[in-house]
DNA sequence: CGTTGTCACGAACACTGTTCTAGTAGCGAA
DNA sequence: TTCGCTACTAGAACAGTGTTCGTGACAACG
């Protein structure tokens, strides 16, 4: 009875959405970049087109599917230029520290990366650019193949743990690289006031625990990843 | 009415349970191990104790301080034995495969490691023999830290992402050798297919690209991050 | 015009972490 | 022994979560 016809429903028509799987990515991966991705349920970016969660199942099958579809979304933003075996090491190094930035761009995507295996069309195409690089570089295949596994492990890791570093910043204080001094600074103090019989040595150099950016931290262990690669290129 | 004195209590003396930080500590743990960190619910634990999720909150004040704590129980199974600077690098290598083993053991732990500061007192004992050993192996205390942190970091994500493969290949079938074999077959069937117009390297190296045990390449990683601290020895 | 198949959508299920409320058990003091 | 207080158990409820099912309405095709 209540859909009389002296009380048409209010324009459906106009109303009814057209989802479309590209659409939902692109909200979904801008709702990650503001809230993280935590803040992506199925009903918050149902909610972004006005419908119901069930809407979404019909163009992804799943949540997990959406994740990977995101992470891959954003590897195709990874610009790859021209390969130059003569500085490969390099070059992979400048590519890495692009990755990691493009991640870091995309809050904390780095947790989705962790928990996906990139075998999506835009990851595929930076790992064949990684690959052919390292080889033509001279570099054993299966070498290569391990080091580009573990360089992008690496990558990832760390984008992951900078952006909860930076979640636990926002949510204390907005000034960045004011809040960023003082949870050094409490860090630091925390190492100091440990009893030093036990711990001397954390105590003693609390100052160099915690020195360095995260940004140095990050570029100490992919230079040791990638130049520890040396030794091994053959010819 | 239904308290009616007639008719007492079936004896709820007996069935209340005295709860602890430490045995819910226990319980936790043992649902990890078995079935995974998602398995970790609130009500999941309390239920092991025959009662609600509420109950917990008198010890732990969070689901989050409970997963922590899980974490400092496990880093107090570390082994640690005396330092032996002379050989520094393969002590701290020991060290880091024992660990890798150990959170392993606890299924995927490891999330749980990557998500959390390393700031629990068994965590900091761990931390406190490694920059030890380094310091005392010639290593610059700020660069010790910094070493500490990244090898840390990635053992840690090593282990999570191992459990995420034995996850997959446990969901799959039961065998584990075999299955292993078949889904390293499948991968390798996945890249040799591609277009091998534009993904050149990827398909002719299917073969490399899935070579080695994931120990193997576990290792490979490690060597690179703990050899390459060599030429940063002073003296 | 009629039919068919795709797909939007509301409701529901079984969960989750957390909080509020009440109430009770145990224990020290009088 | 009895009172009162603190500490802690525990049920109910709230606002979420991913996912499935059934019902439709719409559009394109025969």
């Amino acid at each position: 009875m209540k859909n009389s016809p002296w009380q048409p429903l209010p324009d459906r028509k106009s109303t009814r959405v057209q989802l479309d799987r590209e659409q939902i990515i692109d909200v979904a991966l801008r709702i990650s970049d503001q809230e993280g991705v935590d803040a992506v349920s199925m009903r918050r970016v149902a909610a972004e087109f006005g419908t119901g969660p069930s809407s979404l199942y019909a163009h992804v099958s799943n949540k997990d599917e959406l994740l990977r579809l995101m992470f891959d979304r954003v590897c195709g933003e990874i610009q790859l230029p021209p390969r130059e075996p003569a500085r490969w090491q390099q070059q992979i190094k400048e590519l890495m520290l692009g990755t990691h930035r493009l991640l870091l761009t995309h809050n904390d995507l780095g947790r989705v990366a962790l928990a996906t295996v990139p075998n999506g069309p835009n990851a595929l195409r930076a790992s064949e650019w990684m690959l052919g690089l390292m080889v033509e570089g001279g570099l054993p295949a299966h070498l290569g193949a391990w080091a580009l596994d573990r360089i992008f492990l690496y990558v990832t890791v760390d984008a992951y743990e900078t952006s909860i570093w930076r979640a636990q910043l926002r949510h204390l204080g907005l000034p960045k690289h004011e809040s960023e001094k003082q949870v050094k600074g409490e860090m630091a103090a925390f190492l100091a006031e440990l009893p030093a019989d036990r711990f001397p040595y954390l105590s003693r150099n609390s100052a160099a625990m915690t020195s360095g950016t995260s940004q140095e931290r990050f570029e100490f262990g992919l230079d040791l990843l990638i130049d520890g690669l040396q030794r091994h290129v053959t010819g």
